[in-house]
DNA sequence: TTGAAGGGCTTAAAATAGGTGTGAC
DNA sequence: GGTCACACCTATTTTAAGCCCTTCAAC
């Protein structure tokens, strides 16, 4: 049983992947599990509620109607939320927001092909990032456009993954720091962003 | 065209206020002028493009035919962007003014020509205009709703805004709690003017509840 | 037609049980169809399947309604039916929908679309008859994403130029706050948060009352406003047993969602609350916090208008003062007093004793955030030169072309090789 | 456990257009 | 089953205020 069964496109944790030309491979279509799976869940629930109610009401006849009143008891069928897609985007870092740029440096302002330079970012995310930057680094944008780069895919990517690693270790590092500081509490640490 | 008929307003943020200089006219001037923020505009260089050769050849460009079938150009100044179809239609769009829409237009088909299509400058026009300014006192949106029923919509379970289509106009106006107000659908600047020049004292009335 | 009725699609009455589905429902012996499912449980995919076994049997006269159309009008009676609305609604619904049908564009719509329209109709008869239901039930009752609803919802609201009347906050408190389990003890309700539910609805309604005057409801969602205020008047009914409970904890013993928003509202209310304290001699000296004054919401809506009038003042004038004093210093600031227009929800209890606060919306109380980039409505005409250098910065030389290339071939390869470990 | 902050979505308008859902004929 | 006439997805821009999500910081 599948209440919703809407496809939404919108596929979010697996960054819409495939487009452009090749990268056929499963594409839209998304089925996008998780969230359905809640839906129908809940909802089989709340409806095996309403079920009861309708055959209480039938049983019942009489209500209780409170004279001119239309308010009266209906159970708690009021909710509040419905459901949304997740829109969620990860939040860039300081080194990832430079390879941003650095990105544009290479291709330019195609946001589909930058995307696939970052592979845990979808496009939407690209174009969002390019638009943020815009409004408050305008500068920066137009210094990375007209400071061309060839375009090195591998280079990139080799360089993008030691980034994020790095990224990864320090965070880890800062939880580890975090829970077995206590005792030290003064290092001059911080890093501030380098460069 | 070009050359509006009010004064542009001045370049201050603030000073949306004008000095109201002929305080004549049949009704009261709101002595507010809504700020242009969008300009949508379209024109055609009148010849078939290759699209994938645009792509290829200018690096200010997207293109996804599987996702959408146009180019997507930017420039910097304007700062504008641009959707290039394979008709040779161009949209231009994010202009602040319509001088700004078609500089940006005639620099989009420069790039395109440079590019060795026989590009042409055909009718430019202006498709839509947006606008926003702030009344600077609240609004009882659920009282406004109720006296003007048949031109608003107001659902605050969808949108804080209060939808409002004016009579005899193409503009439709956003009108917030707040006091701002957005404008758009209009293709001349002074129909913006004069939706908001409308809208005002009606605000006025539902300044208090 | 509840229950012993007659099929909506061929108008038999040979109607009969089938439990072979976990719910059991009633299925018309003469064309196949399920009349009564355990409620909305048809969806698009069950529906391929009743295509099959339900043949189309003309029964001669017109119908022109379409399979669809029909599917719609027997969920929008079924969900009249779940919801328990008066009989007359259903008809008025139904009305809708058929009338929605009359429209091409609805006839050619998205199945989707077909399906939220059943919700929208019943809403907007519910609307009319000031029957208080939220969209985020319709939605839950139809698992309807709210912006596809919302969309549907516009559409057809402005396609048949209806009068839909906003949703009634008032009528919508004694519904939904009757809805908390509150009112009689039980294994998770101690008995010291038993609380009387004319009580209840009475002080709730009474804070909807006030937050709507001090403009915390213009623009939000009506159902998290009503439950910061469910809270709060059954906090202050029994202060010494409940100040220590949270909102998320009373939303959990009372067994309703607690709505994102609801948190703000609750701030914002108190924020209020604190203000009016403050116009109250014998509480200024009590030095009230968010937490404390809970314990004087009784006396302070005794007063309630009185003290509104007093702790706000008008906030107009003041802004209006304010943007001319902006003026006149110039466009360089961007900072500046800030200051003067102190919150009137500021929580902060040092900034007591000043004067007044502003009323108005929470929004306009929020420091200006602008960073106009605009100073630039330039002098552009639209016919200046255009240089040959600033086209060619967007273009390609043949050498990067030729890079352009390689790259994307060799990404291709990348791609359709994922992994060469 | 709470919040704050940051980001992206909702609404309106308008042009552009292929591909495809939808139902009537 | 094909044509027809719609819908309506993808995409672009821009403002408004609210909602809603995640992450991360004080307690």
């Amino acid at each position: 049983l599948t209440p919703v069964q809407t496809r939404e496109q919108e596929g979010k944790s697996t960054p819409d992947a495939g487009d452009d030309d090749q990268v056929e491979e499963e594409v839209d279509e998304g089925p996008l599990l998780v969230p359905r799976v809640k839906v129908a869940e809940d909802g089989s629930i709340i409806l095996d509620e309403e079920s009861l109610t309708v055959e209480v009401l039938r049983t019942k006849g009489p209500c209780v109607v409170e004279e001119n009143d239309p308010i009266f008891e209906r159970g708690s069928t009021t909710t509040y939320s419905s459901f949304r897609k997740s829109y969620y985007s990860k939040p860039w870092s300081n080194k990832e927001t430079d390879m941003f740029f650095l990105a544009i440096s290479m291709v330019g302002t195609d946001f589909s092909m930058i995307g696939q330079l970052f592979p845990h970012r979808a496009r939407i995310e690209i174009k969002n990032k390019f638009k943020r930057e815009e409004k408050t680094n305008g500068w920066r944008i137009d210094k990375a456009f007209q400071e061309k780069r060839p375009f090195d895919f591998d280079f990139f990517a080799h360089l993008l993954q030691k980034v994020l690693a790095e990224e990864e270790k320090r965070k880890q590092k800062s939880v580890k720091n975090q829970s077995l500081k206590e005792k030290k509490s003064s290092k001059p640490r911080k890093n501030v962003k380098a460069k | 065209s070009v050359q509006p008929s009010l004064e542009k307003s001045n370049s201050l943020p603030l000073a949306s206020i004008t000095p109201m200089t002929s305080m004549t006219s049949v009704s009261e001037c709101s002595g507010i002028v809504p700020q242009l923020q969008n300009v949508v505009s379209t024109v055609n260089v009148a010849c078939k493009l290759d699209l994938r050769k645009i792509a290829l050849h200018a690096r200010n460009v997207e293109y996804n035919p599987k996702r959408f079938a146009a180019v997507i150009m930017r420039i910097r100044e304007p700062r504008t962007t641009a959707l290039i179809f394979s008709s040779g239609k161009i949209v231009c769009t994010g202009a602040r003014s319509e001088e700004q829409s078609q500089l940006a237009a005639r620099k989009f088909a420069r790039v395109i020509q440079k590019l060795g299509f026989p590009a042409r400058f055909l009718n430019f026009k202006i498709q839509n205009l947006v606008g926003s300014c702030d009344v600077r006192f609240p609004i009882r949106l659920e009282g406004l709703v109720l006296t003007h029923q048949q031109f608003s919509s107001y659902e605050p379970e969808l949108f804080p805004g209060l939808i409002y289509r004016m009579v005899n106009s193409r503009v439709v106006l956003l009108i917030f709690a707040s006091g701002k107000v957005v404008l758009t659908g209009a293709k001349e600047r002074s129909e913006i003017y004069e939706a908001f020049e409308k809208i005002y004292p009606i605000l006025k009335n539902f300044e208090k509840a | 037609m509840p229950g012993g009725g007659r099929c909506p699609d061929c108008g038999s009455a040979e109607l009969v049980e089938d439990s072979h589905y976990s719910q059991s429902q009633l299925v018309c012996s003469d064309c196949g169809c399920v009349v009564t499912e355990g409620v909305l449980t048809t969806t698009y995919s069950d529906e391929g399947n009743l295509r099959e076994v339900t043949y189309s049997r003309s029964t001669g006269e017109n119908e022109q309604v379409s399979r669809s159309q029909q599917r719609g009008l027997r969920r929008v009676r079924d969900l009249c039916r779940v919801l328990q609305l008066p009989p007359t609604f259903e008809d008025t619904a139904v009305a809708y929908y058929q009338q929605a049908y009359r429209h091409s564009g609805i006839r050619a719509a998205r199945l989707q679309k077909k399906e939220v329209l059943v919700g929208c109709c019943v809403l907007i008869t519910c609307r009319q008859h000031n029957w208080p239901l939220t969209m985020g039930t319709i939605c839950t009752l139809l698992y309807a994403d709210l912006d596809a609803f919302s969309g549907t919802y516009m559409q057809i609201v402005k396609l048949l130029g209806l009068d839909v009347p906003s949703l009634c906050l008032a009528d919508l408190v004694k519904t939904y706050c009757s809805s908390f389990k509150l009112f009689q003890a039980s294994p998770s309700v101690p008995a010291k948060y038993v609380e009387d539910k004319e009580k209840m609805l009475s002080r709730t309604l009474q804070l909807v009352e006030l937050a709507d005057e001090t403009w915390l409801v213009t623009g939000r969602h009506p159902l998290p406003v009503i439950t910061a205020a469910t809270f709060l008047a059954w906090q202050s009914l029994r202060p010494s047993d409940r100040l220590t409970c949270s909102l998320a904890r009373f939303c959990k013993l009372a067994n309703v969602d607690l709505p994102y928003p609801a948190s703000s509202r609750l701030q914002e209310l108190l924020a209020v609350l604190l203000r009016m304290a403050e116009q109250l001699a014998w509480l200024q000296v009590l030095k009230l916090n968010k937490r404390s004054v809970v314990k004087h919401i009784s006396d302070l809506l005794q007063h309630r208008r009185t003290l509104v009038r007093k702790a706000f003042r008008d906030g107009t004038a003041e802004m209006e003062a304010q943007e001319e004093e902006r003026q006149g210093q110039g466009q360089g600031q961007g900072r500046g007093k800030e200051e003067g227009g102190s919150s009137s929800l500021d929580l902060s209890e040092e900034k007591r004793g000043a004067s007044p606060a502003l009323l108005l919306p929470p929004c306009m109380l929020k420091p200006p955030k602008r960073i106009r980039p605009t100073p630039s409505v330039s002098t552009v005409t639209g016919d200046e030169n255009i240089s040959d250098s600033e086209i060619e910065q967007y273009l390609r030389t043949p050498q990067e072309v030729r890079d352009f290339l390689k790259a994307q071939a060799a990404r291709q390869a990348a791609v359709s090789v994922p992994n060469p470990p």
